[in-house]
DNA sequence: ATTGCGTTTAGATATATATCTAATTATATA
DNA sequence: TATATAATTAGATATATATCTAAACGCAAT
């Protein structure tokens, strides 16, 4: 996961000093000494902000005799940016398929919380588990129709009396969507897998 | 100077949670209960890095009853990506106004495609070109003034009668800003400029 | 009214970090 | 060798912040 790298990216560019630093560097190489000089700071702060930037890979260093000059790595800079908004906009790209463990468990699932007439003997505690089971009812409803409330407590009621609390439930994991007490599916993208939940 | 919001920007993408909490708005909408299950935080946690998200304008929020749900504002996160990134390159930033080559081209492009009347011609092909005419029309707009859908259309048929398409570069290019169907002029510094787009 | 649920606020705690001074290291020169 | 300059490291301090629990708030249903 490339998360950290995004993370220290921005971390590096927080900081107002660090950012008047690498203002600085944008017209050219520029040494510590200077960079002190100029942003009215101590040589030492100046060493922990360049090394910040060098973690992050935004600046490169040339050592002359004992003096050290930075300058800008804008390839690294632009790369960063571009990396954050390709992470954030990344719609679903980390799904994945059909597992062996996650297969089995739903169908002891199914086997063992719903009776042969399809009702749901009781709501599992366990989260996992319980979440196989809304899945298992909430994929019995139609794409793209808008339900009232009343139709949604309908359809509930022949898997179990507690037609409320699945009601809510179906909300709360995002496997309905719900404004001005309409209902209606949400896409499976949006539905909250417990592989996600870690 | 906008340095505190190139700032804010940075440290509002600068912490993992923050960024999942992204990530998993970059499906759609997600209220914060869901989020708080998901990443498996509490409530109070997720209310924390919302506010820190919502002051750096990165999303925005919806209240339907007591359930707030939340959903990316694309708009500004990658406007604060092209707005550093120009911040960090504006190389000289004192003697990158009167250039020779920047005033004519503009002078040019003005005098080419803008009759004596006022329209436009025709929409530049050329990047470079259309950024000159798009910005040569939006500095006529009032800063600070909140425009209605049909306004910023009879704004612009005067120009030109494809008025959707311009609109929407207007966006595109942020010169402006869209929320709820209504437009605002944004900052000149987050306006994309050619000389930035190498 | 009372209860339930989602959200927010308040307050506490632990960690991270920006900055400084003082001491140490690295390099070059007299 | 001794000295000067630049950089780094070590250690101290103050501020920021990510997270939690507990309490308060807002809204809807009973």
């Amino acid at each position: 996961m490339q998360l950290d790298k995004i993370v220290a990216y921005h971390k590096a560019l927080s900081d107002p000093t660090r950012l008047r630093i690498l203002l600085l560097l944008s017209k050219g190489e520029v040494h510590g000494h200077a960079l002190a000089e100029k942003l009215n700071l101590s040589q030492p702060t100046v060493t922990h902000h360049a090394a910040k930037l060098r973690e992050a890979a935004l600046i490169m260093e040339r050592r002359d005799k004992n003096t050290v000059y930075f300058k800008l790595n804008p390839e690294f800079i632009q790369a960063g940016s571009e990396a954050s908004l390709k992470f954030i906009f990344a719609k679903g790209v980390e799904e994945m398929e059909e597992e062996s463990p996650e297969s089995s468990l739903k169908e002891s699932v199914l086997r063992n919380f719903f009776a042969k007439d399809g009702r749901l003997r009781q709501i599992p505690a366990q989260y996992k588990k319980k979440l196989i089971a809304l899945q298992y009812m909430v994929e019995k409803l139609e794409p793209g129709v808008v339900y009232s409330e009343k139709e949604i407590n309908e359809f509930i009621k022949p898997f179990h009396e507690d037609y409320a609390t699945i009601r809510r439930e179906f909300i709360m994991h995002q496997f309905m969507y719900r404004e001005n007490e309409k209902y209606e599916l949400n896409p499976p993208e949006l539905w909250t897998h417990w592989e996600n939940v870690k």
